[in-house]
Formats: structure tokens, sequence, C-alpha cells
DNA sequence: AGGGATTACGGGACGTTGTTCCGTTTAGTT
DNA sequence: AACTAAACGGAACAACGTCCCGTAATCCCT
């Protein structure tokens, strides 16, 4: 649950060394910095210029740029499971629940530059932050679209994954194009899965 | 109409060398190889290598990237212009004959490895091909839309621009994944244009 | 057909980015 | 205080896009 305790009850784990932990904790706040400035794929030279590290300490910390970016943003996604079962508990129907939790998911990836890209990125570098998002999220969209499938409000037959992978593509297609309403595209999406036609 | 005839009927310009002509056309047969094996963003010097010229002479005939791409699929993107009015034409409801044209859409592009996700970049490299695509197929999907909302079948104020992004965007998603169908996907967004509910 | 002007060519040079290696430094331990 | 192992920093290497410049081919004119 916190990310802060390296070695919290475990006694055979030596702890890390506290430059280490400095480094890592310096490298996640440049790192949100970076992202926000000039998005997910943002030179590793600069985030580690940034953090005031050598760029063989990244790698050190995050494996991979999907580690980092895992990291930087787990809480949010946290967040977004955790809406999930809330707003089905809400008293809307479940498949205006959906279109809400869709709303949350496309307002999360668009205010993240290039994440949606890269989270449709086939690149094997990116498979962590394609697990992470599927363990946490996809269990979510599923009991969602259940529900509404449930309820008789949507079609049976319709895959969580697919529609979350959806949702993800029409939120890459945003970029900073004033004439491209990712919300409302997913709207529409969400509106097709229903009964009526 | 044919893109052979560089000088036919304009005086002024004086005609290109053959050399000029023998390498582009070796130029055009050897990218349509490589974005076949490898996508469209497949390296400049692997389609120089392929053609047998040198990297400079693929600038000199294509300045950028995009240009290549728009020479390799012209004849496509103009058969797909017109079958947009010929589906129009062919007796089926305008709803009907936008899902069918979007289908003819998605099979393009998920056909073309790559080629949806550079579509949707804001890479300015990839301005030629946007504009093309747009100047091309905009009016196309404009006249299908206005057709489909004057037979009442649809809600009005939708935006022919943001639901040709949004099919972009869907087949980008599509990578070489089984679990993601992006014709259903767009199935859905454009039922989900539909009056009913 | 031959010569000169021009067009086009090829490949190497440069800048950027991701990734790895290795000598050096620093924190923790005794 | 000295020793050990973890961690560091930056240089080195590779891949790629892009541009430059000396060289070669083509075309036009006589």
């Amino acid at each position: 649950m916190n990310d802060n305790d390296q070695d919290a009850g475990r006694a055979a784990a030596r702890p890390k060394r506290a430059d280490a932990r400095r480094n890592e904790k310096a490298l996640l706040e440049a790192a949100a910095a970076v992202f926000v400035s000039s998005g997910v794929e943002a030179p590793i030279r600069d985030i580690a210029a940034k953090a005031g590290v050598g760029t063989a300490t990244i790698y050190r910390h995050f494996p991979t740029r999907a580690d980092l970016i895992v990291a930087v943003y787990r809480h949010q996604v946290e967040a977004l499971a955790e809406a999930g079962p809330a707003l089905l508990a809400s008293g809307e129907t479940p498949h205006a629940a959906l279109g809400r939790w869709a709303d949350l998911f496309v307002d999360f990836l668009v205010t993240k530059h290039g994440l949606a890209a890269v989270l449709q990125s086939d690149d094997s570098c990116f498979d962590p932050l394609h697990s992470y998002f599927l363990d946490r999220l996809l269990p979510v969209c599923t009991q969602l679209l259940d529900a509404a499938v449930a309820s008789g409000e949507i079609r049976p037959g319709q895959d969580a994954y697919e529609l979350m992978r959806g949702v993800g593509s029409l939120c890459a297609g945003a970029g900073s194009n004033l004439r491209y309403d990712a919300r409302h595209l997913v709207g529409l999406l969400i509106a097709g899965l229903g009964r009526a036609r």
C-alpha cells in the first residue's frame, strides 16, 4: 500500500542505502515534473539531469521506462480502480456508472501527455506498464460491464479488455488537438454498447 | 490522376532526368515492400538499401517520410474516396453506408502496419500525410454523415473530422493483438451515433 | 557527336537518444 | 579508522534521422 517502506517487517532483506532512497525519491519527483512538461517519452537524460543524477542511476532504480511511469502514476491508477465499485454503488444505473468511470479514465489519460499512446504501444519495453494497468483496471471494468449486462442495459458478449483498449486508443488520438474531444468519442463508444439498436 | 506524367502539357517545367525517374520508381517499390515487412516507420536506410540508392536520394524525392507514404498509398486512398458516393448510391440507408465505408477505412488502415499510428501522430514531420488524408477523405466522410443526419438516422452536430480521427485512433490501437478487433469497436462507435438513445 | 552546364547521386559526418560498462565514491559495519 | 559492498557518474557504443559536399550521370546545344 505504501511505497516508502522498503524494509518494514522484512528482516531478511537489507535496507536500501540512504543515498539510494534519496535518489529514488528525487527521480520520481523529477520524472513527474518532466512528464508534465515534455510527456512520458521525454529523454532519459532530461529526467536524470533534472534529478541531478547520472543516466545509469535511472536504469538501476527503474530498469525500463515503464517501471518509472508506473511508479509515478501508481496512486492515480489506484484511485481509478477504487472509483469503479464506488460508482456502481452510487445509485446510478450500471451503464451510467460505466460511462462515468470511462470519463474518469479519459480524464486521467488525456492529462498525462503521451501516456495513452505508450499504453497502446506493443513495444515489449512497455510490458510492465501494460501488465500493471491490466491487472489493476481490467477487473474493475469487467465488473462494471457485467453489471450493465445483468441489468439488461447493454448487449452481452462485449469484451472488457477490448473496450479498455478502445478507450485508450481514443485517448491516444487526442494529442493537443482542439477539434478532437476524446470524452465525446468515448461517450459514443459506450452508447454504442447499449441494447437499444 | 496519373502520377507518371511529370511533364504532360507543362512546357515550362523541364522534364525530370531519366535516372531520377528510375530511382523514384525503385524507391516506391522498395518502400512498398519494406512497409509491408517492417511497417511504415522502417529505417530510411533500409528503404534506400532495398532500392539500391543512397539515403540522400530518398530525401531528394520525398522530403519527408510522409511524402513517401502518401505516394505509396495514393491509389488506395483514392479508391476509398470514390467508394463513399458509391455506397451512398447503393440503396442502403445512409447510416449503413457510413458503417460500410468505415469498415473499408478500417480494413485499409489495419493492413498497413503502423500507418494508423503515424496518422494520429502530431509530429509535424507527418503534416503532409495528415493533410492528404484530410483533403481527400474528409469531404467523403462529411457527405456520408450529412446524409445520415438528413435521413434522421443519427443525431446532428457530429463532427466528421472528429469521427475520422476516432476511427483512426481505434485502428492505431490494433497492433498485432488477437483480442482487439478494430472493426468491432468502430462498429460500436458508429452505432453510438444513432438517434436511438 | 562532342562539350559544357546542370541535375542528381552516394556515402560519410553530425546530432540525438537509448543502453551498458567500468573506474570511483560513498554508506554502512566492525 | 578501516574494510566491504552497494551505488554512482559519465563516458562509450549503437541505431537512427538528417544534411553536406565532392563526384558522376544526363541533357541540351551546336
